[in-house]
DNA sequence: CAGGCTAACTTAGCGTGCTAACTTAGCATT
DNA sequence: AATGCTAAGTTAGCACGCTAAGTTAGCCTG
């Protein structure tokens, strides 16, 4: 049994937790929002117009996306609305303070992400393409997968 | 404002995220535990002998911890002792059946990933350093960091 | 031995992931 | 108009992450 401490599966874990909590940190810190409702804002910006989209976009259930965009709602930087004639449909849309909010966060999160990568001194697009590569097979793997079930 | 579809540190939330769902869906079709319960019990094999030691491993908070040793041993993989003498602290060790699991469960995960990268045609060794790099980077910069808080 | 300190763990309560099952809106058929 | 279908969203309830605050065990020091 490996310990996996070496390996490069637990490595990776390891590395994504750090940034995940990383970016939350310096999101609440310099934002006062989540990294996830962030995410969700900005998915929004990029053009997830109705809850479904933005669920897919985010790679989250329904049921999450429903009650993350509640949320987003009451905090004032999304708009849900419901045309008649266009189905069961919600249209999502920034509010101008959303929009501001999501701008300031990204630039925030680019800048110091690409400085850590060059701190670290590790070649971006080399590594971009095995991250690349490595998604791209596990889609693959799974194009014929059993449904994923629970936990966080 | 980059799309975040293009940027590294997306695509390296993406693929975690998925494996952990790969890892997971695996987990449960084949021995019937979850990935953070079989994480949990790993860092105990591992040799994570307290419950803050175990929390430490999984960089979790301890209360989080707690709870997950009492599902543990309740379902029977764990057994949770106090020894007078020794302060508060509570011995874990792994259990027969707790220990066959783990064994079970590393194997597979184990030979899973390491076909996966090998499908995907990505060097092992380099990309474990990049990554590695990062993870020491992540650590420096955060070394007089800010407290951690919320979210999952 | 009483009071205070530290280490280790628990309790309370919340955020946000999930599945299963339900509701609502529009469309097609009879 | 009633029936049934599909798409989109919600409700209920659980899994597990977190922080803040409380408890318990042992060690000092007067």
């Amino acid at each position: 049994m490996p310990a996996p401490q070496d390996s490069l599966s637990y490595e990776l874990h390891k590395l994504t937790a750090r940034l995940d909590r990383a970016a939350d940190a310096l999101l609440r810190d310099q934002a006062e929002v989540s990294y996830r409702r962030f995410l969700a804002l900005f998915a929004v910006a990029q053009g997830a117009e109705t809850q479904r989209a933005l669920s897919r976009w985010l790679g989250q259930s329904e049921p999450s996306t429903s009650r993350m965009v509640g949320v987003l709602g009451k905090a004032g930087w999304l708009v849900v609305s419901q045309t008649p004639g266009t189905g069961n449909r919600r249209k999502l849309q920034l509010t101008e303070s959303g929009f501001q909010l999501v701008t300031t966060c990204a630039e925030l999160l680019e800048s110091r992400f690409t400085e850590l990568v060059a701190r670290a001194g590790v070649p971006y697009e080399p590594y971009l393409q095995s991250t690349r590569r490595l998604l791209t097979q596990l889609d693959e793997d799974g194009a014929g997968a059993r449904p994923v079930r629970g936990g966080s």
